[in-house]
DNA sequence: CGACCGCAGTCTACAGTGTAGAGCAATCGG
DNA sequence: CCGATTGCTCTACACTGTAGACTGCGGTCG
């Protein structure tokens, strides 16, 4: 078998998708996936070349849904957008997405996504010079703050406690009073706002 | 075995490590680990409750080493040396560095180095309500840069190839001679700039 | 000295994983 | 009607994490 069949992909993508929406990313076996289709496990490697493809194009479809309904607004309104977007998507699909600061987005759907970005920055007034960079730098911030999010990296049982621990945490100590955090919409949007002003530098 | 004996858990650790350097985190079993010490694999058990512990563990070993040499310089110094450091940490080991980022930094060594980015934000300058937001937002995107970077999810077969492909992507054929980007020390610098002109405003 | 205890490590076993290789039933073009 | 192709199944292998039971050894007590 060496080209693949592509008529029940996107059938095999959405189990896989609610496999690992329902019961994590580690339960999303190719035995699940097979089983939910109704299908033996091998039967899917009919249509992926092997788990790693399978999981690639499961980002690809993720991808896919980022592109912003409408090419009206300011650069930086669209900007904007995009990172919601994909702060959203975080949030439906917490499991799966890890997966799209590793796998690559090679994806045809991935460059769609970039090209997008890359025409906000220039509306925006940024140089073309910088454009790839600034694309490289907010795109990293915006996944990783989406994954840290839903990954508990953030939070983790709250800064106030750690601080009433024995060890010496001079800086902690001090900022009693601020560490406490937990509307991550706003400081999403603080972030945003601050990254802006990069963008445009006043 | 309700206590954990620790004996050999820095022999342990130092094992893993190798490993997931040499071989990739894949490589990382039980059993590998185990060969490695000369110790059958349920010998490791003793040591950690289960691989979760042992990688966790992992983690915190790695953060250790952030942990810069001097309490000399600026705040902002301070900042930009944990930020290479952190950097130069990814470059070493690339397989297990992305468990930095997942593996929520719980462990009193990840505090460790949180208390001191407070103490340098604050000795920048940075207002004290703000100090916490800013920690995670220059941590989340350094850590984000670094595994992008030893992933692979930067480069991705450079841009320039995907241009000339039939898809229109409009943008990137507008910055094409600017596509091409490969010394990301340069880069990282630039967005470190970039990021100290948040801390710092005018 | 002998009996005991607890510790460190081993051995076996189980349920689960990704996937190679061969085979089988139905369908379609000539 | 025949042969080829398609879509799938079955079996099997090497590997994973880890539960449970076991063994040999060193030290402490009576």
């Amino acid at each position: 078998m060496r080209k693949l069949k592509t008529s029940r992909q996107p059938e095999i993508l959405d189990a896989a998708l609610a496999i690992a929406d329902e019961r994590g990313l580690d339960a999303l076996s190719m035995r699940a996936v097979a089983e939910r289709v109704g299908v033996t496990p091998m039967a899917l490697y009919g249509y992926f070349r092997n788990k790693d493809e399978l999981l690639d194009a499961l980002v690809g479809r993720l991808l896919t849904g980022l592109t912003p309904s409408e090419e009206a607004g300011t650069g930086q309104e669209r900007l904007s957008e995009i990172a919601w977007a994909t702060r959203r998507l975080a949030r439906e699909h917490p499991a799966v997405f890890p997966l799209l600061l590793f796998r690559a987005s090679v994806t045809s759907d991935g460059v769609r996504v970039v090209d997008l970005i890359y025409q906000a920055l220039l509306d925006a007034g940024v140089p073309e010079a910088d454009v790839p960079r600034i694309e490289r730098l907010v795109s990293t911030f915006v996944l990783g703050f989406a994954i840290s999010e839903v990954n508990g990296r953030f939070s983790s049982a709250s800064d106030e406690s750690r601080t009433r621990r024995g060890a010496d945490l001079p800086a902690h100590r001090r900022l009693v009073g601020h560490l406490a955090a937990d509307d991550w919409d706003a400081e999403f949007a603080a972030d945003l706002a601050d990254l802006m002003r990069i963008i445009r530098p006043v």
